[in-house]
DNA sequence: ATTATTTTAGAACAATTGTGCTAATTATTT
DNA sequence: AAATAATTAGCACAATTGTTCTAAAATAAT
């Protein structure tokens, strides 16, 4: 493997293991096995490493996110869709970990994210469009409610591993899967009959808890 | 005004302004026209600092957190005493900012955040069940619903903060109520007729967007 | 083969920050 | 008034970290 991407394969255990902030060139220079400087000869500091796992993140997550602007849209599809997302999310926990101090500091990646999450909203509510059409959710019960339903999805998806990190001393797959139906939770109230169908199909109960 | 107290003002005025990381012992001497030193004789550093305006917090939230076990509680006042918590929140968003590092570093913090998160779970359901038994809401549509109902509320309460930072440049009270609505929402769709006639009261349309 | 380019190691620098220390000053108590 | 305690200022130390520089080594190109 080349070494950039040792480096970045290092950076990404280091970061999700240790945070940003006690992960050091020099930590994962070692962990590489090379000088540190020759890492900043690569990525000049720890900010350029977070930028180049971001974007890989995002270029990882783009494709499932796209499936919402499917015409032929399903809601097992959708179930599935996030669920694969949920867990590329936790392969690169660290980014959604301090999301917010990042952005804060990285010009570049704040307006990129920015620019995406635009883009997020709009898909969001094509998706929940299409869940209609096809009979799966009923229409908006309320004006803007479906507006808020995308916050609370834009919200939930944001920050569930946060939230895992606060909560519990737990890692794993079971976290993935408690805020995956968590967030998935959001949409029951508004399916259909046929929809609330399926989604006991795919939410078996046992024990919601953790 | 006592010069701890000065201190913490100033702390506090920092953290919201600059951030956990730039705000240091120096620079909140400076503000306070104290040594370093001085400070350092009152908050040995800046995580205590952390840790005293959380507890300041706390202590300052819990009485509307404690309305939910009030057994003639009302879904207006739900309304009410939530817009309150989410204003009080704001005045110390630094905290929720980066709440996960702060956690991940300072134990007594994460031992007494963790205690107070069973208690709220807890109350989010004892409040829950009284908003049914005096016919604001129906009764679970789904067994575990109403627990994903709380996870929903927690997150949001706890991480529209970090949520704004991330999404606009916007700050004030605009963006509090932006999301305060977001977080009431959750709620509508669990409504009696009732409840959703005083829903609409509480939240009378207008666009949601900010 | 030799020239040029890329990659690497290791040292050195500068800036920041928390922390501890001492002595001076102020406030409180006896 | 004297003595004790609390508060304050300012210096200095140590550790960390990003950043830069130079020269050597490896690789590619001509």
């Amino acid at each position: 493997m080349k070494t950039k991407d040792r480096i970045l394969q290092a950076a990404l255990r280091q970061f999700n293991e240790l945070g940003t902030d006690q992960a050091t060139v020099r930590s994962i220079a070692e962990e590489v096995g090379i000088s540190h400087g020759n890492l900043c000869y690569h990525y000049k500091n720890t900010d350029e490493l977070i930028e180049a796992l971001y974007l890989q993140l995002v270029a990882e997550i783009s494709p499932f996110a796209e499936s919402a602007f499917r015409p032929d849209i399903d809601l097992q599809e959708v179930w599935e869709q996030s669920w694969l997302t949920f867990q590329l999310m936790y392969r690169y926990r660290f980014l959604l970990l301090d999301f917010a101090r990042i952005i804060r500091r990285i010009d570049s990646m704040r307006q990129n994210f920015r620019q995406l999450m635009v883009l997020r909203r709009q898909q969001f509510h094509h998706g929940l469009q299409q869940l209609i059409q096809r009979g799966w959710m009923e229409p908006e019960p309320l004006p803007g409610q479906y507006d808020h339903l995308v916050t609370q999805f834009l919200i939930v998806g944001n920050h569930w591993i946060t939230e895992s990190t606060i909560q519990f001393e737990q890692e794993g797959e079971e976290v993935v899967r408690y805020y995956h139906r968590a967030m998935m939770a959001l949409l029951f109230p508004y399916l259909s009959e046929k929809g609330k169908q399926m989604h006991r199909e795919l939410a078996p109960d046992g024990k919601s808890g953790l």
